[in-house]
RNA sequence: UGGGGGAUCGUUCAAUGGUAGGACACAUGGUUUUGGUCCAUGGGAUCGGGGUUCGACUCCCUGUCCCCCAGCCA
């Protein structure tokens, strides 16, 4: 990864005054904590550079800490493509130790027994629907439980028996005893446990109780030693939960850090609605390169380097904020202008054909690989009389400051040569079919030394020595800036999709160069925008997907 | 009508009582064998009202707006 430029902002303000306040010893600790219900997408990028960022800063460590403490929604298959995806935006080394909440579960336990022995916590028998009802409102206080004041040794034989197994779904659950009139409702005596008696991935049927995150959040990172456990905005007013849970145990208590997670326009984040797209099959899978999943993003041909760039160029602080998706654009192009061959690529041809070039003639032009970078190299195109264009690229009626081909016009056919438009053919229906030009013998590689001015330059395939190609052209997934906005109903978010999200054209024609391009190898279609090459692809078809358009101050 | 947070160029992040600055976007010009890249220039903001101060984005008072919270999800 590209050099680190030093992080400030309040997060890091926190840590340099503790690092102040403490001893030499002291090493700052981080984690990044998905569960393991779904796919990773950009948002997660934004904490994986945050926590990994402050560790390697300062000198600290990072752990990858899957929070999976609800096997419902979890899986092994979430769990691999996690770990793919943090190790693909920070490199296989980078990602610290990976760990695993329900290796704590034991620990956590014990220190439930340990919670209810001090008589703060309880088994409710209530039903759900009760508890919801005694939790009161904003407005209403809560009211206690007809079973909180339960003796300390019943609690212990109801929790136990909770953990063998005795009770169904529901039955019961465990509460911590904290205050049922508390003005934040998430104090008024929150479930620890609830009884679900499904497999876990990873514990199997070993536990009929699981942890609910208040109560699991806070002990892994006591566990693992956090100094700084950073998360979102949304959870700030569980740091109050956080806090008495580690203040009753009297163990190590790391300190909560919220921050305004990212959200871009155009696109959706919320795990739930992306699982529906996938489900409902309105993309192909999560890594469908219009995803905002970082497989969609890997897919489309997006770099960590690009990606990280985006997020540290946003920085982290508190006010909630939404980003333009063409910032992010503009770090891919960045980074890809750097990297990414450049080729010549017709994506909608028509034919040109050169009525002064010798029928049966080919010569191999010399063309550079990247003008960025000479490191590249150079390799030979074919020229030939019979080429492909780009439709747009010719206009029977050209518009004003329109420098490309139009009858009379001369333009320049890049690495190729200078050609005059004499005239063009239609079809039936009015399409042009055709368009004839004359070449200047005097201008081969596409230059002359006579001071002649060509404004336009063109590029071009030859028709015999190109390969056909398929082209998915991708745009913004949803066109509505905030796709979530003004819904009646949660469903109705996917009738924003844009019908033009994506367009697949199939017969477009490439050089014959990228018979040897590599999957997911990038490459700069010249004049046209940044390609990769797709996994769908074979040796007998190429697919490329488009990761994002060049800009372009011609606007027709 | 409770609790918790937040308001700075169009967007995003700075400025921690001392010239409101950067990036993206936009506009104009230059370079260019990509209408790309690159370079230069420009417009553009402290939510409102009071107060403290030589001096306020920053401190105080007051008002307004926005976001989150009533899962046995995380």
């Amino acid at each position: 990864m590209n050099n680190d430029t030093k992080m400030n902002n309040f997060i890091t303000e926190i840590i340099e005054n503790d690092i102040a306040n403490n001893d030499n010893n002291y090493k700052i600790s981080t984690r990044f904590p998905p569960e393991p219900n779904g796919f990773l997408h950009i948002g997660h990028a934004k904490s994986i550079f945050l926590n990994y960022g402050l560790a390697k800063q300062y000198n600290g460590k990072c752990n990858l800490r899957f929070d999976d403490t609800n096997p419902v929604k979890e899986n092994i298959d979430y769990i691999n493509s996690i770990i793919s995806d943090v190790k693909w935006l920070l490199g296989d080394k980078n990602i610290g130790e990976i760990l695993y909440a329900s290796d704590y579960f034991e620990q956590m336990h014990c220190y439930a027994l340990d919670l209810i022995k001090k008589g703060y916590a309880y088994v409710d028998d209530q039903t759900s629907e009760q508890i919801k009802k005694n939790r009161g409102d904003y407005n209403i206080i809560g009211t206690n439980s007809p079973f909180r004041e339960r003796t300390i040794d019943e609690n212990l034989k109801l929790f136990e028996d909770m953990r063998k197994g005795l009770y169904e779904d529901g039955e019961k659950v465990l509460r911590a005893k904290i205050s049922m009139s508390s003005k934040n409702l998430n104090l008024r005596d929150p479930i620890m446990y609830r009884i679900l008696k499904v497999n876990h991935h990873r514990t199997g049927n070993k536990w009929p109780i699981y942890p609910m995150y208040d109560w699991a959040h806070g002990l892994e990172d006591s566990i693992e030693g956090i100094t700084h456990s950073i998360c979102t905005l949304e959870f700030e007013d569980h740091r109050p939960i956080y806090d008495w849970f580690l203040e009753k145990l009297d163990i190590y208590h790391p300190q909560q850090i919220e921050f305004a997670k990212l959200d871009m326009t155009y696109t959706i984040f919320s795990k739930r609605n992306l699982l529906k797209l996938v489900e409902k099959q309105l993309v192909n899978g999560w890594d469908d390169p219009r995803m905002p999943t970082i497989s969609g993003l890997r897919r489309r041909g997006y770099t960590p380097e690009s990606i990280k760039n985006f997020i540290m160029s946003l920085g982290f602080a508190k006010s909630k904020t939404v980003s333009d998706l063409n910032h992010l654009e503009h770090f891919l192009r960045e980074n890809l202008n750097l990297i990414a061959y450049r080729v010549m690529a017709v994506i909608n041809p028509i034919k040109l054909i050169i009525e002064n070039y010798p029928d049966d003639k080919v010569e191999y032009m010399e063309v550079e690989n990247n003008p960025e970078d000479k490191t590249f190299g150079s390799r030979k195109i074919a020229f030939s009389k019979e080429l492909y264009i780009e439709r747009e690229d010719f206009s029977e009626n050209p518009p004003k400051k329109f420098f490309r081909l139009a009858v009379g016009n001369e333009v320049r056919l890049r690495n190729g040569y200078y050609v005059v438009c004499n005239d063009f053919k239609k079809d039936s229906l009015g399409n042009i079919t055709e368009v004839r030009c004359s070449y200047d013998p005097e201008t081969k590689g596409g230059w002359s030394n006579d001071g002649r001015k060509v404004r336009g330059t063109i590029h071009w395939v030859s028709c015999k020595h190109s390969l056909n190609a398929e082209v998915r052209i991708y745009d913004k997934l949803f066109d509505k800036e905030n796709p979530l906005k003004t819904l009646k109903d949660d469903d109705d978010f996917t009738f924003n999709i844009s019908p033009s999200s994506i367009n697949t054209i199939e017969d477009a024609k490439v050089e014959s160069f990228l018979i040897n391009a590599e999957i997911n190898q990038k490459f700069q279609f010249l004049r046209k925008g940044y390609f990769v090459l797709d996994s769908d692809s074979t040796s007998k078809k190429l697919i490329f997907n488009q990761s994002v358009a060049l800009r372009s101050s011609w606007n027709k």
